[in-house]
RNA sequence: GCCCGAGUGGUGAAAUUGGCAGACACGCUAGAUUCAGGUUCUAGUGGGAGUUUAUCCCUUAGGGGUUCAAAUCCCCUCUCGGGCACCA
């Protein structure tokens, strides 16, 4: 027999599987429903490096899934596409004055073929990039809906700015202070702003994690994103004027400790309460608050700062009268800019009070009784000093006294989020123009469907404007148009759109790609929607699918789709590091190419290899010495046809057993996604039949099968050679006979005093006097109980007999 | 600072409900085969003691606890990774 020619094999059967399109898929309606199932990738931003061995970890775990239920009877959309708008094109595009277009175009051709050659079972037909013009129209007409239900809007409010990217970036793109991208330090600018009410939907973006089978821990990171919080509003009369300030606080039940008050400097009333001779030190504080940066303002470990305005709040519940201070530890843009100070139990209040020497009132305490504290007391507690309310626990005041402010129309309750919405303009190039017109009479108005696509103009620089406008403003003869309401001078808007406008929705268009009367049609939708499994990476845990989320529930309100959640499975890859255990990258020197990996080991290896490294969700070093492993392995499973293989061939008993048993292990365990402990089983099987003269023909077309899903090049080849027909991908997934699989002996433990003395193979089924009869006779087990007395007899069926002695 | 998650041989890791720790691989050692090998095959391989056979002891980051029995459950500490950043 020749040797295993990856090479050969791999481009023979990359053709046959193209020429024949084995992949597709159609909505043929004989599959019934639960027999429908769509596994979803991530897709990928085609970037000017080429795929990266992480790509293919996540693409891999899913092919295997895709193929191991097709042949289970399923029909599975599995499909792939681009990501192919977004910054590195643009910047590309910057430096050498190549069209974005092109670059992009030339990356997707680069990366479809890379992706080919993995032998992954997506359904060609299907693919497509945000970038495309017949893509990008139904972005823009889904933004279109969103404006048309008041859930875009315009605002001139302060956001994050990138000085380096030169753009405005959304809440969730800043990390530490930093742009998720660049790295570069944020800045804080007030430019005209494209927003999208994200806010309307915290609560059902909230509540509707719990029908997800998602990771607990991305489930939380959208919890605490969506940061919801629930007290109270409480009203405060400024002593002498008419003026109420309401304040935000989850702790009403600490109100009698209310020792001042303090306000946002940006707070509208600030202005008004202020008093005559404190009227320059507040402005002066003002004037440098405003002008310090977000991170200058937040800055960790910052001392308190705060100017008193000279001004009296009336405190509801006591009339207690306490100053009205200002300071930059209260953010206008939580709550209501507002809050009460309570020094004894809030660290940040603490502090201040300490620093102004303001009064601390302790009203919680730990046992009932009013102690020396040394630092403000957070926990729940008993109230103390707080009038008919004293004895209380912390959660029953908090109740009563929100009632009690209800009936004094003094406060009510009230729910508070840290979700914020969503700026989704970008003063950038390479992205979806906005179908918005700017008219001289008639103000924002939106383009007609019908003049969708608005396609990207040509333009001469591609370089940001940095003052906040897009390249595209300078192309006055785009710019200039007319009013589609009433045929007057318009100007059009020049923002883009986000990179994860086109990304919140691709999964839809999946169903039915080439659709030009609608997003898809809602055959389709119905047909595939919602999907099933998705892969990807965590680092989207509150971008992409917070946003995709978002727009699902939106789409779902105007009848477009018929699920709720987009995914409703989801699973996320681990980080593939370098070989010294640090993340790829280029400055680091340590990056594997995966089109050098299937050059020396073929595309059925590495496969297997980034599979059997680890589970599927943990970060994993790569190593070049261990792929060999698998290497050999399919090198062993190729040379198993150097053996004699008949139908006559008997089947020693073992064997047999450890091949069902292998049928119901590896079924088990590629449906729980846990591929490395499912080679380990073939493995297993594959060392097993390697010592058999010859083998049985049978046996030898489930090995191919089960091995099918993590090697499709290789089984196609070697199914071949059994004289059967391609592909395996349309044969029936191997079923154990559970008969077969059924030991009558078993190994059972003795130990004693917990520790194991002696191993026995006994009858299935023997009873716990039996049992313990067996284990008093042990020779082994004799030694360690002599001159001792049993004082328990522990016995667990068909596993082991514990004797405790003394 | 707060909230999550993780920590098992020289290495990647495995281990239903608490029930033989280290499956499967990599690496290493020895032997066989081959003109040759990053080939293939066989045996060994957590640490220690031991008459190198029997056998015994120790071992899942560290410490304590629950239990007949703990990698697995509980408490504390340490280390690493992730998220949040004055959110009242």
């Amino acid at each position: 027999m020749e040797e295993y020619n990856f090479k050969v094999i791999e481009k023979k059967w990359r053709e046959f599987w193209d020429k024949n399109k084995t992949f597709k898929v159609t909505e043929d309606l004989s599959f019934p429903e639960e027999k429908r199932i769509y596994v979803l990738d991530m897709f990928p931003y085609p970037s000017g490096n080429g795929l990266h061995v992480g790509h293919p970890e996540g693409y891999t775990a899913t092919d295997i899934f895709t193929r191991f239920k097709r042949m289970n009877g399923f029909n599975v959309l599995h499909p792939m596409g681009f990501d192919a708008f977004g910054l590195p094109a643009e910047n590309y595009a910057i430096q050498t004055g190549t069209h974005p277009a092109d670059t992009t175009y030339k990356n997707i051709e680069k990366f479809r073929e890379q992706i080919k050659s993995f032998g992954f079972c997506y359904d060609w037909d299907r693919e497509l990039a945000t970038c495309d013009a017949d893509y990008y129209k139904w972005t823009q007409w889904i933004f279109l809906q969103l404006f048309k239900k008041g859930l875009a809007y315009e605002d001139n409010v302060p956001i994050n700015w990138c000085p380096k990217c030169l753009t405005g970036l959304a809440n969730e793109e800043v990390k530490d202070g930093k742009c998720d991208r660049c790295d570069s330090l944020i800045e804080r600018k007030k430019i005209k702003q494209w927003m999208l009410k994200i806010t309307a939907y915290a609560e059902r973006l909230l509540d509707d994690l719990k029908l997800l089978d998602w990771n607990d821990s991305i489930k939380l990171m959208q919890v605490n994103w969506i940061g919801k919080s629930e007290g109270a509003e409480v009203d405060f009369t400024v002593e002498g004027t008419k003026n109420i300030i309401k304040v935000y606080t989850t702790r009403p039940d600490t109100l009698f400790g209310a020792t001042y008050m303090v306000l946002a400097p940006e707070h509208p009333l600030v202005e008004e309460i202020t008093t005559q001779e404190k009227r320059n030190e507040v402005r002066k504080y003002i004037d440098k608050a405003v002008n310090e940066s977000d991170l200058q303002r937040t800055e960790l470990n910052k001392e308190k700062t705060g100017v008193f305005t000279g001004a009296y709040a009336i405190n509801p519940v006591n009339n207690v009268k306490i100053p009205i201070w200002i300071s930059d530890y209260v953010l206008i843009s939580y709550g209501t800019g507002a809050i009460m100070a309570v020094p004894a139990h809030d660290t940040r209040d603490f502090e201040f009070a300490t620093k102004f020497k303001l009064p601390i009132i302790q009203v919680v305490s730990k046992d009932g009784k009013k102690y020396e504290m040394k630092e403000a007391e957070i926990e729940d507690g008993i109230a103390i000093n707080s009038g008919q309310f004293d004895g209380l626990k912390t959660a029953e005041f908090k109740n009563k006294i929100t009632q009690w402010l209800e009936n004094q129309g003094k406060g009510k309750k009230a729910i508070n989020y840290k979700l914020r919405d969503w700026v989704f303009s970008r003063q950038r190039y390479w992205g979806e123009p906005f179908p918005i017109v700017h008219c001289e009479k008639c103000g924002v108005v939106a383009l007609d469907e019908k003049a969708l696509p608005l396609t990207l103009p040509e333009v001469e620089s591609y370089k940001p404007t940095g003052t906040g406008d897009s390249p595209l403003a300078l192309i006055t003869d785009w710019v200039n148009t007319v009013c589609p309401k009433c045929n007057g001078k318009a100007k059009r808007e020049t923002n883009t759109m986000p990179q994860w406008a086109g990304s919140c929705w691709y999964y839809i268009r999946f169903t039915d790609s080439k659709n030009d009367r609608a997003l898809a049609d809602n055959k389709n939708i119905e047909y595939w929607l919602p999907v099933d499994l998705y892969v990807g990476g965590a680092e989207h845990a509150v971008l992409h699918l917070l946003y995709a989320r978002f727009w699902h529930k939106f789409l779902y309100d105007i009848g477009v789709v018929n699920t709720v959640e987009p995914f409703m499975k989801l699973r996320n890859q681990g980080m593939i590091l370098g070989e010294n255990g640090e993340k790829m990258s280029k400055s680091r020197g340590n990056v594997i190419n995966p089109d050098d990996v299937i050059d020396e080991h073929g595309a059925d290896t590495l496969r297997m290899y980034e599979m059997f490294l680890g589970p599927l969700a943990v970060d994993k070093p790569w190593n070049t010495q261990s792929i060999y492993g698998v290497r050999r392995f399919l090198e062993k499973v190729w040379r198993l046809f150097e053996k004699p293989i008949e139908e006559r061939v008997e089947i020693s008993d073992e064997n047999d057993k450890l091949l069902h048993k292998t049928i119901k292990i590896v079924t088990e365990k590629i449906d729980n996604l846990e591929f490395n402990t499912a080679i380990s089983q073939l493995m297993i099987l594959v060392n097993s039949m390697q010592k058999e003269e010859k083998i049985n023909i049978d046996s030898m077309k489930t090995l191919v099968k089960l091995l099918h899903p993590f090697a499709p090049f290789i089984t196609e080849e070697l199914w071949e050679k059994l004289k059967q027909k391609p592909s395996v991908l349309f044969e029936k997934w191997p079923v154990f006979d559970p008969s077969k699989i059924i030991d009558d002996s078993l190994t059972i433990v003795f130990s004693v005093n917990g520790k194991l003395r002696d191993t026995v193979i006994l009858t299935k089924g023997l009873s716990d006097e039996e049992l313990i009869n067996h284990a008093l006779n042990n020779e082994k087990v004799i030694k360690h109980i002599e001159g001792k007395t049993i004082v328990k007899k522990i016995v667990v069926k068909d596993k082991l007999v514990n004797l405790v002695v003394k």
